[in-house]
RNA sequence: GGCUAGGUGGCAGAGUGGUUAUGCAGCGGCCUGCAAAGCCGUGGACGCCGGUUCGAUUCCGACCCUAGCCUCCA
């Protein structure tokens, strides 16, 4: 069986096959670095992350994925505030990355920043001139969407519907309506850079289709991002960049990301309920987000909420305390490969609920079987499972102890537990329960095993 | 208004032209001193109306509803 992916611009899913046999390149839309990353800025990055860890099994990968380290907001953040732009980007572009990791993020195989690949953007702006798909007028350079017969063609848009309809106020400089900057002037107080028409800065489409080529050629395999990015900026990109390289197709396979909602309502500053990532991991362990995020089809919109985190959660028991307590060898450990029921989940265009079934039925044989080589062997599954999932990544006596510190600390909570089983064993359950309920209070839960009492921290 | 994607059991959420998704919650049982966890069993679903078909939740059409985009936005 073949990867399948859906590809926005066919709308439909497709067998996967790389340009170059055995390679592929993949881009994903990084953070525009002047604030903290919110839950919905994670699920790309959680979502295609997974797919970089699919694709690696089966071919050598280049990922990148950039960061914007030059656009209006950051400026306007440096001039409210007073610190340097660089302070500004360097700080946000680090915690970005800490709360991406927090979340069982592995680093793309590149990372450019758009300041450091101003020449790249200035020498496509020069070809899109060239080939007249760009205009110069008023110091800007701008991009001309009648001379793309194409535009439109990502975002399933009719040009001269959009032209018409158009809601914007239409700069004067401007052919159309839809034309985008490309280069725009920057007065002295605002960053800039030094190019044929004055002294300015790119806009926003035109990192992207260079940080691109610079990094991963003419023609891309996947590029990948949240759905709200199809229009404009992958439509722009993929003007630009097919201009720019003779319309050679930009990207090969489109993939979208579904939008994420909480308690059912956009995230909206107005709105405060903006959740940040490095907010919500101060209470929640990382690979409850992760798996949060994961837990619906990466395409399907997904609602965040109390309880999407508390689901997660319980399938995180669950799944833990099936390998609670088995010993793994090296060997087993190093011979044992995922099972291909999940592995033909993922490569099914990243069909995560279904890889979380398959996930369970391990779980659900371990938890039946009472025999140690099989035990040890579906244990190590599991474990190849999470390694490639970027989940179980915790040692199971570790995640039931918490990744909270809760009230009571642990040698207080095994001090209880052996006066308790000294109670049990004298037959005095009256004493026994009393120190259940005093536990139960402090938010461990206690379980009597055949192998003697293990606890948990519940929540 | 236009474009795109959806509407599945109490909740979350896959999938399929006729046969068990899965997790949580419920119910019955086993286990347990009692629990918890686990195991076994069980109830419960495919927005509405037509059409195609031997048969549709699954294909087609209309309708209703929802979300995203059309403006910075993952």
């Amino acid at each position: 069986m073949t990867l399948q992916l859906h590809d926005t611009l066919q709308g439909r899913k497709v067998p996967f096959e790389p340009l170059k046999e055995g390679e592929v390149t993949m881009y994903l839309c990084g953070p525009t670095v002047y604030n903290f990353a919110h839950i919905g800025n994670a699920r790309p990055a959680v979502v295609f992350d997974l797919l970089a860890r699919v694709l690696r099994r089966r071919y050598e990968l280049k990922f990148a994925r950039n960061i914007t380290d030059v656009d209006d907001k950051i400026i306007a953040m440096s001039q409210e505030t007073g610190e340097p732009i660089a302070g500004i980007t360097a700080r946000y572009a680090k915690v970005y990355n800490e709360d991406m990791a927090a979340l069982g993020v592995q680093p793309p195989d590149v990372e450019p920043y758009a300041t450091q690949h101003i020449d790249v953007m200035i020498a496509m702006i020069e070809t899109l001139l060239e080939q007249g798909h760009a205009y110069e007028a008023e110091g800007h350079v701008l991009f001309d969407v009648e001379s793309h017969d194409a535009y439109g063609e990502l975002s399933k848009r009719d040009l001269r519907e959009m032209i018409a309809g158009s809601r914007v106020e239409v700069a004067p400089y401007k052919k159309a309506a839809q034309d985008f900057v490309l280069w725009k002037p920057s007065t002295d107080e605002q960053p800039g850079w030094d190019s044929p028409w004055g002294r300015g800065r790119p806009g926003w489409h035109i990192e992207c289709s260079a940080m691109a080529e610079k990094h991963l050629g003419d023609t891309i395999d996947i590029h990948a991002g949240g759905q709200d990015l199809v229009f404009p900026h992958h439509e722009n990109e993929c003007a630009q960049s097919r201009c720019a390289h003779g319309g050679a197709p930009f990207a090969r396979y489109w993939l979208h990301n579904g939008f994420l909602s909480v308690d059912e309502t956009k995230m909206s500053k107005s709105l405060g309920n903006v959740l940040l990532v490095h907010d919500l991991i101060e209470t929640i362990p990382g690979e409850v987000i992760r798996l949060a995020l994961l837990s619906a089809h990466y395409r399907q919109p997904l609602d965040w909420s109390a309880e999407t985190i508390q689901s997660a959660r319980r399938m995180l028991d669950r799944l833990y305390g099936a390998v609670r307590g088995i010993e793994i060898s090296d060997e087993v450990r190093a011979t044992t490969d995922v099972p291909n029921g999940i592995v033909a989940a993922l490569e099914d265009d990243i069909n995560t609920p279904k890889a979380l079934a398959e996930f369970f039925a391990l779980a659900r044989a371990l938890n039946k079987s009472n025999e140690p080589a099989e035990m040890e062997s579906l244990a190590a599954q599991m474990y190849a499972a999470g390694d490639l999932m970027g989940l179980l990544g915790s040692d199971p006596e570790a995640w039931f102890a918490g990744h909270v510190e809760g009230d009571m600390p642990a040698d207080e909570i095994d001090a209880l537990i052996a006066k308790r089983n000294e109670a049990r064993a004298a037959r005095d359950f009256q004493a026994a329960d009393a120190i259940r309920d005093q536990l139960a209070e402090a938010g461990v839960t206690i379980e009597d095993g055949p192998d003697g009492t293990t606890w948990r921290r519940s929540g």
